[in-house]
DNA sequence: AAGGCTGCTTGACATTTGTCATCAGCCGGA
DNA sequence: TCCGGCTGATGACAAATGTCAAGCAGCCTT
């Protein structure tokens, strides 16, 4: 015989007339609305506490009673989720869209860079090498890095210089990332783009240029944005990404550019006026860095980032919930 | 010095990318969505469990996450508490409105019914007496009552017979009440309206209607409906209840009908050709009973619910909630 | 640098909650 | 009338949760 104390009689009591006859609601009413505890609840009810328990659960399997999630949030989540799902990336963080239409790429842009040096900082151990690109997603990306100290973190700038703007360089890029981080910044002593290609393997033998393609291969992980290519872009490098050479590259179906590079929509390199010419870390070395950061949104950059992400060039991405969600939906 | 062990240090763990930055959300995510225990996520986040608590309390102080009640439910316990607070009733019970419109009333009155008797409910105790009106939803009521046997209950026929159709008459009313409830019935052996005052004053004379009306008085509840009036509506007493009748009496104001009296939009009761010759309680006598079960859904009867409550003739009310919410808007 | 201040984190503890075996009441069949 | 099975409620217990005072780190002021 158990030592259990004998079964008190109880006596429920009758409900408030606007929950007649239903003891479930009532005790959901309490308990949610009014949030009693359910010990509170069980004496008011006049049952035990165990019974309000299993009430409760009852309103919920009823579905009288939701938690539900900030839903933005959730969709953001699983955004994220499904991307990473379908293109194999380790993951991939979706910051909220805007409101509708192209609104405010500035600004856009001002918030992929927070979001991407939030998802930058895990990476960032001390021995690390941050292997950084160019653009103004990556300029963007510098100004939300907090200033710190990371002690023997190398930055290392992973293509040529005075490509894009005076501020959106690739010199630039690296140098402003690498002082945020209190990091040691390893520049690219050449242009990106030479005239021909026997100037470039000539500088290619230079020691300083080849011990950087040599830092290059020892990045841990590596930061880069994605541009988009159409007609309408235009360039801020007059001597070589005219727009016969934009022309000549769309015509073979360039979609988008990576690190400089033209790739297709399946993400292959597009061979071009270009070819051969260039200094600066190469697909196959992008594709051997350990964690590749793609920061990139916009839905003018879509067919791009999804070409990158065919690509297999990122192993994380970092863009915004309306690009997002097109890119799930291809 | 207190007891309390070494604090350990944490090493807090990194984000997946989706959750960037984010402890609150990435804790919500873990917890909410994956229904993990506060104790799991904090090892995940390499955080004390106290942290999560508060991670939580976080995302629920700024609606990450919300426990949302069924809105028609919370609607409709809402209207019940309005409806108490402005006609200053004990309560009132809302019942789901079907759709929109003016749809179906006999499963309204079915529903009423059904939901009348939970609110009669608790009201039966032994020693109790039942004062019962007529009409369909009365019919409805005593349709829906469980079969059962309450010892010592009474159910007493408040107004005289054979108002109304067959089966909604006040004596059908009462007896089918009783049936349910296993009770004792006691009936009201006279017509509800005769022809003269003098009929009706000799009636009152006699030693069983005198005993009836005694009887009325000693009702602990009473259960009633609410009979709209207007141009259209005709009723099934083809003797008294004439079209003319009813027209006198619309145009000194009347607005409705309670057990059997005409009263106007306030709750006055209103003289007209049937004053003095009806047999049955009266609108005092009415008020005079503890505890007054109104119920009367639709909105063909919203001015007469209107009516009814305003002359304090319910203490409770059992209504649908289209209704509700007009009676609320006045 | 020292010191105070603020905000976040933590371990401990009391409370609250979920769960499970058990039990009373009820129904239908023998 | 008895009996067995079923449903829903209960007490007890273990697990989960909320709360608090105390602690620590960063930051600003002095």
């Amino acid at each position: 015989m158990t030592t259990s104390q004998a079964r008190l009689p109880r006596t429920p009591n009758s409900p408030p007339t606007e929950f007649a006859g239903d003891a479930v609601t009532w005790a959901m009413w309490l308990y949610y609305a009014e949030g009693r505890t359910q010990s509170e609840v069980a004496q008011m009810l006049g049952v035990s506490r165990a019974s309000v328990a299993n009430y409760l659960s009852e309103a919920r399997r009823r579905g009288l009673v939701s938690i539900n999630m900030e839903p933005e949030l959730l969709a953001r989540v699983e955004l994220g989720r499904a991307l990473a799902e379908r293109f194999a990336l380790e993951g991939a963080h979706v910051i909220p869209a805007r409101g509708e239409g192209e609104s405010d790429l500035p600004d856009l842009r001002r918030r992929l860079g927070v979001a991407g040096s939030e998802v930058l900082r895990p990476h960032l151990g001390r021995e690390a090498v941050l292997g950084v690109a160019w653009g103004r997603t990556m300029l963007a990306l510098g100004q939300a890095l907090p200033e710190q100290t990371i002690p023997d973190l190398r930055v290392v700038q992973v293509s040529g210089s005075s490509l894009g703007g005076e501020e959106s360089s690739p010199e630039f890029c690296s140098a402003l990332i690498a002082t945020r981080l209190g990091a040691r910044c390893q520049n690219f002593h050449a242009p990106a783009i030479v005239s021909t290609r026997e100037m470039r393997d000539a500088l290619l033998r230079e020691p300083g240029i080849a011990r950087q393609l040599e830092r290059i291969k020892t990045c841990s992980v590596i930061v880069f944005g994605v541009g988009e290519l159409d007609e309408a872009v235009v360039f801020s490098e007059p001597d070589f990404l005219t727009q016969e050479t934009v022309s000549r590259y769309l015509e073979k179906g360039a979609t988008g550019i990576v690190i400089g590079r033209f790739i297709d929509a399946v993400g292959a390199e597009i061979e071009g006026p270009l070819s051969g010419r260039q200094i600066g870390i190469g697909l196959q070395a992008l594709r051997a860095t350990p964690e590749r950061i793609c920061i990139a949104g916009g839905l003018r950059k879509l067919a791009a980032i999804q070409a990158v992400l065919s690509g297999g060039f990122a192993t994380r991405l970092v863009t915004d919930a309306a690009t997002a969600r097109k890119l799930v939906e291809t």
